[in-house]
DNA sequence: CGGAATCCAAGATGATACTG
DNA sequence: CAGTATCATCTTGGATTCCG
């Protein structure tokens, strides 16, 4: 790890860098909060599955989706993947401390949104 | 309106549900979740903007996206629309109270990954 | 100024088949 | 079981043009 690139934190933290189109997080807030991603995050939060599980638990989507997705969340750090070398093979997927913090914030988008979802359908039909 | 398709309460709010293929909520995320619907509402957290503000402020967007997507949140109930009848033309957004609600889950998701981007970005590196 | 309409490129997603 | 590879499709998103 070199020292030269490393920026300011000032720099980084400021709000309001993510309006900006090169702001870097823009790209993990869009694997966050992309259509299987924060399925998958919330799926996990209740704690370790298989990838069979995680498929049978999240509806409707693909297994090519679902390893890219997981692959991603991987990459990010927030999910933390484990391979036990056996046959038939046997992995397992759990969040990283970081995954379970950003995984609380989706699911309590998630779960507000189921719980006011009849507030949002009356609000819809009287617009 | 009739009565008869009025679903029981219980059923709509039951945790979970989001993992059903055809849970309404999936829509609602998804409309949250946008790619500009995210920016857009932590942009109007701050308070009203007229369409050209949000266009400036939201880097990257094109005026299409930025209508679809005002209207589309202005649907569900998020965001309320006043147009000014006068020339040129004047229409200010902001947010309705659920749409604060909402603002405030999907601003502290944004806040904690540009705050952690650093880490983020190094658990990248470093897997 | 704040859109609506159209066209088109690019990317996301899905079904299927195959493999270690 | 847990993926990968390939191909078909479907949706997003952007540039452009026109209008009240």
């Amino acid at each position: 790890m070199t020292k030269a690139k490393t920026p300011k934190l000032s720099e980084l933290l400021r709000r309001g860098e993510i309006f900006a189109v090169e702001c870097p997080s823009r790209e993990i807030l869009k694997h966050v909060t992309s259509r299987w991603g924060v399925l998958v995050l919330v799926a996990l939060m209740e704690g370790t599955h298989r990838f069979s599980d995680l498929r049978r638990k999240v509806g409707g989507v693909s297994e090519k989706m679902l390893a890219q997705t997981l692959q991603c969340l991987e990459k990010d750090g927030f999910i933390h993947r484990v391979s036990l070398p056996v046959v038939p093979p046997h992995v397992e997927y759990s969040l990283t401390p970081m995954g379970a913090e950003i995984g609380r914030k989706v699911e309590s988008l998630a779960d507000w949104i189921e719980i006011n979802l009849p507030t949002i359908l009356a609000a819809q039909r009287a617009g």
